[in-house]
DNA sequence: GACGCATATGCCTTGACGGTTATATGCCTG
DNA sequence: CAGGCATATAACCGTCAAGGCATATGCGTC
């Protein structure tokens, strides 16, 4: 699980995943697609090979790739005992309540781009 | 989402954000569970914060860390499509037909580390 | 068997991140 | 108000990974 979530921390990399989500693809696909330069994509390919992420059919000189999800079950689990926070327990009320300090002035929005540390 | 699953790639993180499930903690009490530097924790926890992860509530010197799970349905959100895979879909046959090259010689192991690539 | 395409790998540079030590801030107590 | 906790921040360093370019490898074609 550490190795996926690692993984997946990078954009690209979950980039890739989704493009191949929705069908298998050779590299030069996914070059195109995510405008990256062919030899990133297939270093991010590799990464998601090792991880177990991806698995590869050799056609000719052509690689097809393909989703593997068996390592984001891993993920799935690790979530779980939080899944039950945001069904069952107080968790948007309750933070709303103490934090006040340095998040959200006023939306809702989940706090996504945040960080303005580095 | 970006935001949560690179956070989260931190094992660190993962780890604070495991205990604070348990239970709402000041820092020093997390320190001590991690065996981190109190600075390192402190650092962990901004990021954390920054997230939407953790939210903070100041009792005298203390700051009471608690977790926050709405980012984590992102990280859901995100998964969603790929469940549907592993529920619904030939996955783990599939891959198991067309890899054969590098992977799981004999067993099932989720393949972790298995490549013998370098 | 030489050429060309598709992909992988090596090497190198750069930037970001985690950890450490030292120090600042805030709050409570005497 | 001086001293001491609890926590945050600053400055710094070492590491590591991502991306670029150049090159190797594998395979099919002629």
């Amino acid at each position: 699980m550490t190795v996926a979530f690692d993984v997946l921390a990078e954009p690209s990399r979950r980039h890739i995943l989704d493009l191949l989500l929705a069908a298998e693809r050779p590299v030069a696909d996914l070059v195109a697609a995510t405008a990256m330069s062919q030899p990133a994509v297939s270093k991010h390919l590799r990464v998601l090979r090792e991880a177990g992420l991806v698995s590869v059919r050799t056609d000719a000189q052509r690689r097809i790739y393909r989703v593997r999800v068996e390592p984001l079950r891993t993920i799935d689990e690790w979530l779980r005992p939080y899944r039950q926070l945001w069904s069952s327990r107080l968790d948007a009320l309750e933070h709303r309540l103490d934090t006040m300090d340095s998040s959200e002035p006023g939306g809702d929005a989940p706090a996504a781009s945040t960080r303005a540390a580095e």
